[in-house]
DNA sequence: GTCTATATACAGATAGAC
DNA sequence: GTCTATCTGTATATAGAC
């Protein structure tokens, strides 16, 4: 992977996260990085493109910190507090998951650029599953481990969307109290 | 109000909830409503005018549904059941909350925007906190009302959220069981 | 209130030179 | 790989006639 393409991807990355695709162009891509936008269309030939490897890229990085996260033994309470860790670094920037904000933008994407984004949350939720599935002695709640990750994704996604209009973390604190709730 | 800003709010406020502020463009707004782009102009001079009605009249109709679901005598359950009924309705309809949409967007809103978005939430955050304390006899939590509030509201916004991507209401259904299970 | 006409800006995308 | 140049479409917004 060329440098370029990785720089154009980085700050393509940030730009979604805080104004969302649609929040991006072509043009002001290539200024900041000090191109043409003709060139951003030689690595991205349409924007689809972009999308795709962001969404690609994004759920790399993610999912290599959660199978880290995942390999490293330790307590259920430990693995999903670095789990909800992400979310709130995200939040200290004042951005959103870049899936989150692209799901909100879903009815503009390409079925590939969807397909990815389903993938995304499907595999997030597949990973805590598994979590509270092998500490399930950890657990109290009577709902099932699949619903729990439904609940607290889902929950933090919201989380991270109203807290940043509210200029607050309230809410993503409050997740997290919500998931302590669940363990012995 | 005018026969016409209303239909014009109407429409707009369906093409925000499935597409964004930023998928709504005054062209296709008047081209749907049969008159041209620039008389809807004389109606919202900018579009943050526009986005400043829409966001108004969306809180004025979920808080009086709010009003009228906690005038009515009820349990608890039936209650909260019937406010998450709100969002499953919208999702049925494969959009998200107007608010929770243009939450993603907060970054192209003018302040007044803004602040009325950050009422929504306030306030659809204190009617639920007050009615889970007006029932708290009800409720076997060891949460608090106002982080309860919290938890639940972001929740079924980010339920929205993603349960569009994936095409299913499964975030909607467990978040419903979340709040169920909070009930003695 | 609605129109025509237009100003201005910016979007995604492509052709072809270097 | 990057450029210049350009096509084409669309956006917000305004002026002024009717």
């Amino acid at each position: 992977m060329s440098d370029r393409r990785n720089k154009l991807e980085d700050l393509a990355q940030q730009v979604v996260q805080q104004n969302g695709l649609k929040g991006l162009s072509f043009r002001t891509l290539a200024d900041e990085i000090g191109i043409k936008s003709s060139s951003v269309h030689y690595y991205f030939p349409e924007k689809s493109d972009l999308a795709q490897a962001l969404i690609a890229r994004y759920s790399e990085t993610i999912f290599e910190r959660l199978e880290a996260i995942a390999k490293n033994p330790n307590t259920l309470q430990k693995k999903v507090l670095a789990f909800i860790a992400i979310f709130e670094q995200v939040a200290k920037d004042e951005k959103l998951c870049m899936c989150g904000m692209m799901a909100a933008e879903v009815e503009s994407l390409s079925t590939a650029n969807r397909d990815a984004l389903s993938d995304f949350f499907s595999g997030m939720e597949r990973w805590l599953t598994s979590q509270l599935v092998e500490h399930a002695e950890e657990l109290s709640s009577q709902l099932s481990p699949t619903k729990l990750a439904k609940i607290l994704i889902s929950g933090l996604e919201g989380a991270l969307l109203v807290d940043r209009v509210a200029g607050t973390n309230q809410r993503l604190k409050a997740q997290k109290e919500l998931f302590l709730s669940w363990l012995v």
